[in-house]
DNA sequence: TGCAGCATGTAATTTGTTACATGATTAA
DNA sequence: TTAATCATGTAACAAATTACATGCTGCA
């Protein structure tokens, strides 16, 4: 699925601009896809040229002209059209984190420990953005509830993997001082 | 971290040919970075053209000759020099499956079904995969313990995280038949 | 005084995927 | 006889990222 199929179904819930879809993508969505600017904006370019949505200039003043952008009766067709056109979807982990703990090594015991803390912060924030949003919303349908979940879930368990493996590093080996331990300086 | 140095590093632990780091990409990385001959090849090339890995043809018969990659001392040095610099290495995920499951108000109650059957399938054949290497593996180190480790313990959350909720659906609804519940014929 | 937020977009570059091209051996 | 395994590679294509370009408002 492209970035364009994603758009055109964020925006069956209702009109959004290309920075409204952005924040989406920082949102709720991204724990399992990215988007910048760099592909939205040609994205809702492109559906807009093709009849998927239609495009309603609002001026502003000192800013660019909004861009407000609403699904055509054509767009939720081909929208469901596209879905139901894919019972094989991928699901895809690109990791920089595990390829590098597999070489780990290669590296610095404390580069190792600060890799692992990066990390842990990293869920928790992407974990609170999670709860947040939670809070913001009422009568979630099980769509996003589902996914939602999901996210909660392997983060959580990612999360103690982490947890326990620092833990069982920290106390089992000699290759870290007791007293300097968890101090993970680099951010 | 691009194909290229993942292919430096791999060469870390002895010589190999093109296909046989494929063969890696589908095995013990599969759960973390794909990918196919078209990066793998160039890949090799430009590390040989740099210096940072040798090449051996082998004579075979009926076969295209036999490459085997060794790395160098500088393609080492320049490995860990790249591991060194990248102490903010992203894990992305890029799933259909989350994006389609998202949506799923716009889909045939038995596709979601599908779906998620489909999704099930695939998490066990790659745990059944995990486990065959590690009972293949002997003396393990701790960098490739802890991404195997990371990608099960994942894994099986995903897993019961699925499995839940499709009891949940299966018991609660009334959109699927009793009878006919857990047919997931597609594929 | 400076930064974050709002708001749009383009162009070059990077990166990887897909399809193509070849062809012997071996097990089912 | 059919498919899988071994074994290499290229060229066209698709997709997304990055850097660039602009500029007001409001808060600290």
């Amino acid at each position: 699925m492209d970035i364009k199929t994603l758009c055109l179904g964020m925006l069956t819930s209702g009109e959004a601009t290309g920075y409204d879809l952005k924040k989406r993508f920082e949102g709720t969505f991204s724990h399992f896809y990215t988007a910048g600017y760099g592909s939205i904006y040609p994205a809702l370019a492109d559906l807009a040229e093709s009849g998927m949505v239609t495009c309603t200039e609002v001026a502003e003043q000192g800013k660019p002209a909004k861009k407000i952008y609403r699904i055509t009766d054509m767009g939720t067709e081909s929208f469901k059209k596209s879905l139901g056109g894919n019972d094989c979807p991928c699901h895809k982990v690109k990791s920089e984190f595990l390829a590098m703990m597999y070489f780990a090594q290669f590296m610095d015991p404390k580069q190792v420990s600060g890799l692992l803390q990066h990390r842990l912060q990293h869920i928790e924030s992407t974990l609170d953005m999670l709860k947040t949003i939670t809070a913001e919303t009422s009568n979630e349908q099980t769509g996003p509830a589902f996914v939602r979940g999901f996210g909660e879930t392997i983060l959580k368990a990612a999360h103690d993997y982490i947890s326990a493996y620092k833990i069982e590093q920290g106390s089992t080996s000699d290759h870290q001082l007791p007293g300097t331990r968890q101090d993970a300086s680099g951010q």
